[in-house]
DNA sequence: CCATCCTGAGAGCGCCGCTCTTGTTTCCTA
DNA sequence: TAGGAAACAAGAGCGGCGCTCTCAGGATGG
């Protein structure tokens, strides 16, 4: 019978499920290279070999862990884009920078794991890809609706030929109606947010930077420069 | 007698050399979380708790890798901007955030050490923030010649006030002569610098960007043009 | 009801970081 | 120059790790 059959199933992604949460918990606690299955094992009352039986290695577990990371960083700045108004650009671009820093603050070792160097031999398996895009699916998507209503500047250096074919691949999926130039830069500001999230939380701004909070603001706002997004209408001045 | 002394001081400077130079191999090969001492010292003919000898633990051992990590870059951006006319900002700009990407590629694992996640618990010591701060005192050269020359424009919305007092400290050291607002955005572009790096580098950009040299090089100049370096008179075009 | 599969438990392999003890060599000094 | 202190390499060992294999018992499905 189907039912019973799902009822073993049940149980056993329940058990999945606990374990990841588990391995969660402990990636919050210990950070990633020191998450250890056998751990997870003894606070779940198990046996460390019976944990092979839902993860076949370590590796596949940490794997687990990296899509819920992306799926909750995405979930955070698709919460932050979507309290603004539609129109506001500015304000849009501004939040959903600010709900990926506030989730890496909230969550430092989750995001070490997902943005930061890569596990050891480690490859990212397909199913990562998915969840990674979203992110970028919600910046994408506030270029896209500036450009639509005309309130993107498309200035500085044409990006190289050889970036064509890329553009418009990225134009089929989360930059529609983007412009080659804004479609490179708008890559360069999203790597960019990143990486000024990482120089703070793997302290290269280590007395440095007081204000980390008001400073990053100003950062996003000039990627939303960078970008042509219309932030405000800055005084041109040459010194 | 000194001399004497120095004997034996010196077998020992250079057995720690030596240790660090298999344990650079080895991180080049297998990666900052696999390093083992043991491995190290089995390499060298020594039992592993010979090392210890040399290094009170796996983390000092690190910590050593970390700091040769950022004299390395350092010196490969030196030495790129070195090589360039010095009232040719763009070219300098282009040629030191080529020097980051170039020595990044050649050796990922080091890159990943210094500028990656930080390894679990491991606290940056002391040591390690004057080679730190190599890299920022070549592109801040860059800037504040930048200015002296007249080459900046200065726009944008200004920094936070709060950023003051951290601009003032920067002036002393690596932007002498640079406004408040080129220092925030030099900041900025820093960590964005690294970010696109660290995207290359950390799979990010796969199956996204194709010709990754040249998109690098487009990139590094748009963020040129937002710290205000006048790197070309770019066409303005509104859509 | 019985054969099949899934599961958890246990033992075990080779690795790891690190500590402690034991002789031995080197160095400084009285 | 002789003796004590310091540095040294080596070995054994502790607990922990990822992972494999075998085995007994219970749920599943014909």
């Amino acid at each position: 019978m189907n039912a019973s059959r799902t009822a073993r199933e049940r149980v056993r992604a329940e058990l999945t499920r606990e374990i990841t949460d588990v391995a969660r918990r402990q990636l919050g606690e210990v950070g990633a290279p020191a998450l250890s299955l056998r751990a997870v094992a003894r606070e779940m009352g198990m046996v460390s070999s019976a944990v092979y039986r839902y993860f076949p290695s370590r590796d596949d577990l940490l794997t687990a862990l990296i899509i819920d990371g992306y799926n909750a960083v995405g979930v955070a700045v698709e919460q932050a884009d979507a309290a603004c108004a539609r129109d506001d650009v500015p304000g849009r671009w501004l939040a959903a920078c600010r709900g990926i820093r506030g989730w890496a603050l909230a969550h430092p070792h989750e995001y070490a794991l997902v943005y930061g160097s890569p596990v050891p031999g480690y490859r990212a398996p397909e199913q990562t890809i998915e969840p990674a895009s979203r992110v970028a699916a919600v910046l994408g998507a506030i270029v896209s609706d500036a450009c639509a209503a005309g309130a993107v500047d498309d200035v500085g250096a044409s990006p190289p030929a050889s970036f064509g074919p890329d553009a418009a691949r990225l134009r089929e999926t989360v930059l529609p109606g983007v412009p080659d130039g804004v479609v490179a830069r708008s890559l360069t500001a999203w790597a960019s947010i990143v990486g000024l999230v990482s120089f703070e939380l793997f302290g290269q701004f280590e007395n440095v930077i007081t204000d980390r909070d008001a400073f990053f603001d100003h950062a996003a706002l000039s990627l939303a420069g960078l970008i042509g997004l219309q932030v405000d209408p800055a005084p041109r001045a040459r010194i």
